[in-house]
DNA sequence: GCTACATCCTCTAGTGACTAGAGGAGCAAG
DNA sequence: CTTGCTCCTCTAGTCACTAGAGGATGTAGC
């Protein structure tokens, strides 16, 4: 009673563009579906639940590795889920100092354009800044 | 006169890594620098100057690409310098997206951890959140 | 049954921006 | 003269895909 989806069916479906799915296959973090008398994978719905669950992380900037560590507590459920609580606050780290260094950025590139002349390059504040970081509004980034 | 600055020296004072700056040479970001009698780079203070400029431009998250176009600008000044403007602006617009799309991520994380009961994976809101994209509170990332 | 054409298969190689390591040569201090 | 650091070239690996070749299979219309 399994669903039989083909591979292009399930890209349309879980956004997962069809040489990612393969590419998923071979590196294991999707299992390796049956196949129909032509050789083509025949997905099911649990695939394209996983498949999703992939491609919601991968959108929230986890790495394959948290991936397959979430995966396979997704699996195993009945653990405490200490791990999982622990990947997502270690990723939450990484996003916060992103956003603040690339504030730091925006303020950076704002001052570059805003003070650029429009003149000759040999005036230009973007070439100045960029050649000399003692100009840098925010020291740190 | 010029001042023979080895690629270890080099590396220290410009802050970019020594198989680095070898790797730029090698696509011809930073043009090759004469040999000593050893076989060995002797580079000047406008390599210096160069590698900062990269390092910083890298710094700001512009590409390669980029940066040779830029480089390229100063090593012709006199002309009109729209295009260094034009690729501020175009990476300025990039940051920004890339900062509200990390705000939305960020809430969802904090979501994610804040509602986690910390019990088995069974009820885990991280593990729900990532499998079903519906649940996010940000629809748009 | 036949013809188009879409979809699928495997396999290899390429991307960006480095990074790591092997294996060897040069150089400076004690 | 030896020790140990720095340097050299070269190849291959990283991550997460992406692109393309060359061929097989499935499906819709006639």
């Amino acid at each position: 009673m399994a669903a039989r989806i083909s591979i292009g069916v399930a890209s349309r479906r879980s956004g997962v563009k069809v040489p990612t799915i393969r590419y998923y296959e071979q590196i294991g973090l999707l299992p390796s579906p049956p196949r129909t008398d032509g050789n083509r994978r025949a997905f099911d719905d649990g695939d394209l639940r996983r498949l999703a669950f992939i491609r919601h992380a991968r959108e929230l900037g986890f790495e394959i590795d948290a991936i397959r560590a979430l995966l396979e507590l997704q699996d195993n459920p009945g653990q405490p889920c200490g791990t999982a609580d622990a990947i997502a606050r270690a990723r939450l780290i990484e996003v916060e100092q992103r956003i603040e260094s690339l504030k730091a950025l925006k303020d950076e590139l704002d001052v570059m354009i805003e003070s650029c002349r429009h003149g000759k390059v040999a005036d230009c504040r973007v070439i100045e800044v960029l050649a000399d970081h003692g100009k840098c509004t925010h020291p740190r980034h």
